[in-house]
Formats: structure tokens, C-alpha cells, sequence
RNA sequence: GCCCGAGUGGUGGAAUGGUAGACACGGGGGACUUAAAAUCCCCUGCCCUCACCGGCGUGUGGGUUCGAGUCCCACCUCGGGCACCA
């Protein structure tokens, strides 16, 4: 700190970085009277391939807001862990047949490491790893409640699964609404007692909020596992696994649900008044996808009478007769009881067993050409008009949408429109009708849908969470008691899928014999609650005890990537929403406010890859030029939800920035008044960093220091400017601060908002709206002043030769048109 | 196809409907130095000009306004999401 000493970046940061773990600068307080802020981000899958200079943007911009806002005095929340289970590390299982454990927690202190010389303000006391038995419990847990669990759509909320049973016992279905998109049965309190254990079993799961079911899900045979829709793209023959490129098909297999459409409308409604990017909503939104419309029955008739009634979905009922045909899914469930009445059933039975070999990605590839087969021998009647129309099966309907039939409108539908025409049938122009009106007036109802489905909550594989629960002999599935948790990884010889699309669990004979379901859950289940965990993380009694829950309540700030739009921040909500109900959280919704940071990508514009040789990693470049110039630098590259390219030239700019700050320690002045630029500084820096504007912050404290290197600045003013600078460069303002506390807990500095008013204001003079001249005048010059002095410019005399002025507009403190006529 | 978002100097970018290009990188010139690095000072949107003056400028074309990068309409390009959802 002494005169003309160099600026050693290295040593500085190391000190500090010791300083402030010893002194404990950053640990979060107990709960206590101050006001709470809980700012998080995404906790990262450690990978083995480490950071590049990219992945601590978003850590940088949350450190930032976390560090003024506890230097404002705020109680703040702002912790680290790991999201550990995973893909990744069970490949390394595989490939060299040892435990992904030990690997994993390599990984992760490799990755602590590199955050470390960062220097976050993390209190890594409240560090979680998801893969760690303490921490999993707690995610099987909320599994078993989940599973005890049934929505109640007339109250709207989840209940306990027994008050389920005793409203069957008392009168049956009676009282309860069913499930949305499930046949459950109806059946009185007499009937649900004479049900077996396994029949009753059965019925309850089709209204557990985690339930077991069989589904035709998305399989990879190299992988080994089922695969999320988010986690295959394309491939040129076909869908491929995103991870390996491998090809993906589609298979029926016994999967664990969670029930999350129970929620849809709830997380609908309740991310209007969320503080989130509006493409973060529009994403959710259309994934929610709901529509209003219309169950509309038509009844289905052979020639010799009635046979059944196909309900109808449809969102235009006004176009109810215009409707020349009726199309359903080949999958449409009584189609087989048909048979003997359908005079063309061979070539129907082909057709439905061609499109059942089909790929779903091939189906519904957009611009294929529609396909299907009159069911000969049936007609439907139009309950509007008793008109007789034919009826269809085709692979445009989705067996596992609405109610998988639709009536065919081809004057006011195009994908109907193209149908017909290709199949020669009638398209008719009919006059519309009132929505409502013709619904109620042919028996229909008015219904919601949502294309977002219920949530595969398993996957084939070793490295994840046990389902804790167990198949009994009988047939009965036996949930562990919460006593029996953490229900803990058994060990295996081989971690190679069992070829046969079960886990590397169902060869454990042990495990199997006790009846252990040998699925484990997918990667968003300790994902989907983590935030809670940092309330409290050594809790063993709880996931989180109520104080500390009641406490910090919720994230007000969470910072991350935007692709998790549809995955975690869904998933995160309806768990959050279930533990709402049955009374575990005091909040609706887990993340106030939101914020994604923009992808760094490499200097020639391609993504950071090993494969493009332009990765830059963030240690050489804290070795190189500091931690302090490196968080200066990512947050002064531009805006902070933009995608940007590094670049190395880039960062001498900022590390000059806080070399110019060192030697200007060196250089103060003996002034004492708070000079105008600093009280302008703290008022944009302040006001961006709130904002998430960390780019115009950081240029507005360049701003400040050219004009102290040009003004003079004195000791005061400088202490004052390296509180603003602490946010982004903590080690070096920590340093050259001379408070007897740490700079980072001294205080938020404030400033007068008299000392903002500018003295002289120069303004432009317009002529017709082109500036032709600057004027200089005093603050409280009038309008009048202004209009005098303009009009006695020389410049502005020259324009105004020969034309009439029609109007002159003042804008005080800003600009003065003066309107002319030719 | 549908739904979001974005297009500004050589580059990253800045700008409550009010002087477009802040801040920084890069480039040019100068000072210091035996020299180089570092540092400091000046210039740097494009065109014309020695310079002044001037003209043109925020993807394209229209519009609203005294005044448009900003608002409205149409189009083009790029990025993201969804995709036969009835």
C-alpha cells in the first residue's frame, strides 16, 4: 500500500482470499431482525472438461448484486453447491468400472477450486452436493410425499392420499372430481370396499401426484436409459441422444410419473407477476399450452342403428356445421370392438399397425403429407344439424391430446383443408355460430387442455437417486418410512446398462430380492428442491427447519442460463407449489425474480469448445491478470444477458482500469468536499447494479476515474469510489480501503441528489430538427433566456436568413428546435 | 408455419421520443526513453475538404411527430422457443 508500490495482483488476491475465509466475512447470518436477501444461481453439474471463462458470468453478475446488497445491510443468502448426479459420471463408471462417488467429489473440489480464485462472496459452509446421502434423503423424501399425495381439483391444492381413502370410503366417487385426462372409474363407498388391496391400490394410483404407469418413452439402446424429450435432437436418419448423438426410439416400458399437469393452470396463473423474463414466461407458457374449447359428441351409427358416441375437441364449435367428416386417432382405444362392423377392417388394421411402427418424430415431422382410412360401415351424425358424415382414422390425431377425435372442418381449417382434398371429401361453407351457444345447445361442454403431459420420474440408470420404496410379493408396493431414509445406493460389479432397458440396479441380487424398485430418479429431482436446502443444510431432523424456512421464505434473485426454461424452472415450481400446499413452504412460488446471463463464446464467434481449440480458461487468466480485472472485464463486455465473444485484447482494457485505480492510491489529493462526478456515480451504480446493467456500471466508474486523474481526487472521495468498485473488483478495493472493517461489510455509500444539479447545461439548437449549434447557459436559464440566446447565434442567424420562424419548442436541459418555413 | 427477441463505427457496445456513437478495444500521431515495453497527451462514423463550411448516417421501405435508434405498419436477415395440439 506504500507509495509507488506495484500492483501484485496475484499476492493481493491470495491474502484477501485467506482474509476473508478466516475472518468469515461472507457467512450469512443465523435468522435474525435484519431483512433477509436470498440471491442464487444455478448450481452447476460438475464436469470433468472444468470452467471456461464463460460459466462464471452469471456467477459474477449474482456476486455483484449480492455484494452491494450486503453492504446495503442487507441478511444475505448467497450459496454454493453441486448438482451431482448425473450422465457424465456414470459413463466414467462405465468405462472404468469404478464407483462414480469418489469421482464425483474429485470433480467437485476441482471445480470448488476454480470458483475460489474468483473470489465469490459464497458462504461455502451452506455448501450441498445432491449426491450425497445426507442431501438425497431429503429429495426421497419429498418423493414419498408425493407419492402419499392426490390433487384435489375442487379445493385446488394437494391433499394426504388418506383423506383420498376416507372420502372413498364414505361415498365412493361421489364427492371427488376425477383426474384430469384419466379414465378413472366411478364406484360407490360399497363398491370400494369390496375392492381388493391391489384393485384399491390401482385406483389410488391414478391419483398419487407420483405415480407408476406404463408409457411409451423415448429409449437409447447405447445409452442404455430412457431419455427426456429435451434431452434428443435430430439426427439426419432420425432422433438421436443429445449426449453421444446416439439413435433414439420409441418403447412402452413401467415408469415412475409425477402428476405435474395437476398444476398446469396454477403455473399458468401464477407466473404473471413474477419479476422474469418475458421469453422465460412465453417459453413456460407455450409449454403449459392451453386452450379453451369445446367436448362436442357425435353419435356413431352403422346401418343397422346406434353404436357408441365419440367426443369431439375442438376450439371452433362456431364452425360446427361446416364439419364433413370426423377423424380419430389410429390409437382411438374401442377401434378393435369395432371391427366387426368396419366392412373394410383389414385395411383399417394395417393402417393402425403401420403407424404404430412409426417414430412420433416421424409422424409429426411438420410438412409431411397427411395419411389415413375411412372406417367404412360407420357414419357420424352432427348433433347440430343430424347431418351424416363419414368417419376417418388418421396419423395427424393425437391419440394423447384432447380426446383424441376431432371433427374435420376443411372451409376453416387448412390442415382439415388439405385432407379433404387430398381424400376427395366435402368441404361446405356454413355460416358460424356463437361458441357457447351451439356447445350448450348440442350437450357439449366448454373444457381446458394443456399440451404440457405429466413428467417421466425415472430413468435406467445407476448413478441417481433410489426410489424409496419396495414391491412386495403380493403385488403391493411398500413406501419406505421416513426413518428408514436415506434409502442409500447399493454397490454394483458393473454399471453397464442390463441390456434388457433396466437399470444396472436390477442386477443386485440383494436389492432385487428385497423388492427395490431399481429405477432411479432422473437428474431434476435433487435439482428441483436444492434452494430449500440452503436455508438449513445440516439439518437432519427436516429438508429445512420451519425457522429458517419461515425466514428466507424464497430466492429473490436467481441467475442462470435460459435453457433451463422448461425443465428445472418448471419442475422447481410445481415442487415448490406441492410443498405449499400440504403447509412445508410459506410461499407460492420459489423464485421472485430471475435473470439469465448470455453465453461467452470464443473470440472467433464459435461456441467455447475443445473442438474449436478456443477455450480460454478462467485460472490462466486469473493467473495472468487477476481475478479482479477478469470480473471487471465479464461484466463490462456488454450487456448482461447477451451472448458475447472473449476477447483477449478486451481484458488489458479492464486490467488497466485497475492498475490506473492502484497507482491513483498513490496520487490523492489533500480536497475534502465530495466532489459532483462521485455523487453522479453512486447514483448510476447503484441504480445499475439494481438493475442488472452491470456493463454501463462499470463504465460509469471509468467515467469517475478519468475525471479524478484529470481533477485531483482526495482521500475521502476516493474511500467512497472504492466502495462502488467493491462489487466488481472486492480484492483490490479490500486492499487500498482503509476502514477498520472490511470494505465489503462498510456500508453502502449514498449520495445528495442536490449535488446532481449541473450548474451550466449546454444544449443543442435544432433548425427544423437538425442540430446546427451548441449553446452553454446557466441551469436556471428560462425558456425565454434560451430562446433569446439561440436566436442571437451567429450560426443559427445564418439559417434563419429568409425564412419565417413558425415555432420554437424549448426541451429545458436538453434541446431547443426552432421551426422555420422556406 | 406459429410465438418471442435482436439488427447502431474497424470491434464489444451506450443512448427517460430531445445534441446518435458514452465507455472500452483496435488504429493513427506525439511526449518520455540510447532503444523497447509500460505510462501520459491528441485524433479516430462515412463522404467532400489543407481546414472551415457542408452532405450522409442506427437492416430496408413507408408513416406518426417540431423532433424517431427509440413509437406504428410492411418487409429482409439473424438468434431463441414450439411445432399436425384440433
Amino acid at each position: 500500500m506504500k507509495a509507488s508500490s506495484q500492483y501484485n495482483h496475484l499476492k493481493i488476491e491470495k491474502k484477501w482470499q485467506k482474509n476473508w475465509e478466516t475472518q468469515g466475512t461472507y457467512k450469512t447470518d443465523k435468522p435474525n431482525k435484519k431483512k433477509k436477501m436470498y440471491i442464487l444461481d444455478m448450481f452447476p453439474y460438475p464436469s470433468g472438461a472444468g470452467l471456461h471463462v464463460g460459466h462464471p458470468r452469471g456467477y459474477i453478475g449474482s456476486d455483484v448484486y449480492a455484494r452491494m446488497n450486503r453492504m446495503k445491510g442487507f441478511n444475505v443468502l448467497h450459496p454454493m453447491g453441486f448438482d451431482s448426479f448425473g450422465l457424465p459420471a456414470e459413463q466414467y463408471a462405465i468405462q472404468t468400472k469404478k464407483h462414480p462417488g469418489p469421482f464425483t467429489d474429485k470433480l467437485v473440489a476441482q471445480y470448488k477450486k476454480q470458483l475460489e480464485v474468483i473470489g465469490f462472496s459464497y458462504d461455502w459452509s451452506r455448501e450441498v452436493s445432491t449426491h450425497r446421502p445426507e442431501y438425497y434423503k431429503w429429495t426421497q423424501w419429498i418423493f414419498l410425499k408425493l407419492y402419499d399425495a392426490w390433487y384435489d381439483s375442487k379445493k385446488n391444492k394437494a391433499r394426504a392420499i388418506e383423506e383420498l381413502v376416507v372420502l372413498f370410503e364414505k361415498s365412493g366417487t361421489k364427492s371427488v372430481a376425477a383426474v384430469t385426462d384419466s379414465n378413472t372409474p366411478t364406484f360407490t363407498a360399497k363398491e370400494w370396499q369390496a375392492f381388493s388391496s391391489i384393485e384399491k391400490q390401482n385406483i389410488l394410483m391414478q391419483y398419487r401426484l407420483a405415480y407408476e404407469g406404463f408409457a411409451e418413452v423415448n429409449w437409447c439402446e447405447e445409452l442404455g436409459t430412457v431419455l427426456a424429450n429435451d434431452e434428443i435432437v435430430d439426427g439426419p436418419t432420425g432422433p438421436v441422444s443429445e449426449r453421444g448423438g446416439f439413435p433414439v426410439i420409441k418403447k412402452t416400458m413401467r415408469q415412475w410419473f409425477m402428476r405435474i399437469t395437476a398444476y398446469a393452470d396454477r403455473l399458468l396463473q401464477d407466473l404473471q407477476p413474477l419479476d422474469w423474463p418475458n421469453n422465460i414466461k412465453e417459453i413456460q407458457k407455450n409449454w403449459i399450452g392451453k386452450s379453451e374449447g369445446s367436448e362436442l359428441t357425435f353419435n356413431l351409427q352403422t346401418a343397422s342403428g346406434s353404436l357408441a358416441e365419440v367426443t369431439v375437441f375442438t376450439t371452433r364449435a362456431d364452425t360446427l356445421f361446416g364439419v364433413t367428416y370426423i377423424v380419430l386417432a389410429p390409437e382411438y382405444p374401442f377401434l378393435p370392438e369395432w371391427q366387426n362392423v368396419i366392412s373394410n377392417w383389414s385395411e383399417v388394421d394395417i393402417y393402425i399397425k403401420s403407424v404404430a411402427q412409426k417414430e412420433e418424430n416421424e409422424r409429426t415431422s411438420a410438412d409431411k403429407e397427411k395419411t389415413g382410412v375411412q372406417l367404412k360401415g360407420l357414419v357420424a351424425v352432427n348433433p347440430a344439424n343430424g347431418e351424416e358424415v363419414p368417419v376417418w382414422i388418421a396419423d395427424y390425431v393425437l391419440a394423447n391430446y384432447g380426446t383424441g377425435a376431432v371433427m374435420g372442418v376443411p372451409q376453416h381449417d387448412e390442415r382439415d383443408f388439405n385432407f379433404a382434398t387430398k381424400y376427395k371429401l366435402n368441404i361446405i361453407d356454413r355460416p358460424l355460430v356463437d361458441k357457447i351457444e351451439i356447445t350448450k345447445k348440442v350437450g357439449g361442454s366448454i373444457v381446458t387442455k394443456y399440451k404440457m403431459r405429466d413428467a417421466i420420474f425415472a430413468r435406467q440408470r445407476y448413478w441417481g437417486e433410489p426410489i424409496p420404496l419396495r414391491h412386495a410379493v403380493n403385488g403391493l408396493i411398500v413406501p419406505l418410512k421416513e426413518k428408514q431414509l436415506p434409502l442409500q445406493l447399493p454397490n454394483v460389479k458393473s454399471y453397464e446398462p442390463s441390456g434388457n432397458g433396466e437399470s444396472p440396479l436390477s442386477r443386485v441380487k440383494d436389492w432385487v430380492k428385497e423388492g427395490y424398485e431399481t429405477n432411479t430418479m432422473p437428474g431434476w429431482a435433487g435439482s428441483s428442491w436444492y434452494f430449500l436446502r440452503y436455508m438449513d443444510p445440516t439439518n437432519a431432523k427436516a429438508f429445512a427447519g420451519e425457522k429458517a424456512i419461515d425466514y428466507w421464505k424464497d430466492v429473490d434473485m436467481y441467475v442462470g442460463g435460459a435453457e433451463h426454461a422448461t425443465g428445472h424452472l418448471l419442475y422447481s415450481r410445481f415442487w415448490h407449489k406441492f410443498l405449499y400446499d400440504m403447509g412445508y413452504v410459506p410461499t407460492k412460488e420459489p423464485f421472485k425474480a430471475l435473470r439469465n446471463q448470455g453465453l461467452i463464446g470464443g473470440s472467433d464467434g464459435r461456441k467455447m469448445s475443445k473442438r474449436w481449440g478456443n477455450v480460454i480458461n478462467p485460472d490462466d487468466v486469473v493467473k495472468l491478470y487477476g481475478a479482479d480485472s477478469l470480473r471487471v472485464f465479464e461484466m463490462f463486455l456488454g450487456p448482461f444477458e447477451s451472448h458475447l465473444p472473449w476477447s483477449t485484447e478486451g481484458i488489458i482494457g479492464s486490467r488497466r482500469f485497475i492498475e490506473r485505480v492502484w497507482r491513483l492510491n498513490d496520487k490523492l489529493t489533500d480536497t475534502k468536499t465530495i466532489s459532483k462526478i462521485l455523487h453522479k456515480t453512486i447514483k448510476k451504480v447503484t441504480e445499475d447494479i439494481q438493475s442488472f446493467s452491470f456493463n454501463t456500471a462499470v463504465s460509469s466508474l471509468m467515467i469517475c476515474l478519468n475525471e479524478f486523474e484529470k481533477n485531483g481526487v482526495g482521500e475521502k472521495d476516493f474511500q467512497i469510489f472504492l466502495q462502488l468498485l467493491a462489487p466488481f473488483a472486492p480484492h483490490i478495493a479490500e486492499e487500498l480501503w482503509k476502514g477498520a472493517e472490511s470494505i465489503h461489510l462498510a456500508g453502502w455509500p449514498k449520495y445528495n441528489p442536490k449535488f446532481l444539479i449541473e450548474d451550466e447545461i449546454t444544449i443543442g439548437v435544432q433548425v427544423n430538427g437538425k442540430v446546427r449549434a451548441e449553446i452553454t447557459l446557466s441551469k436556471d436559464a428560462s425558456k425565454e433566456d434560451i430562446e433569446v440566446a439561440a436566436l442571437s447565434l451567429p450560426r443559427i442567424k445564418e439559417f434563419l436568413q429568409g425564412v419565417t420562424v413558425k415555432k420554437i419548442i424549448v426541451v429545458p436541459g436538453r434541446v431547443i428546435n426552432i421551426v422555420v418555413a422556406e
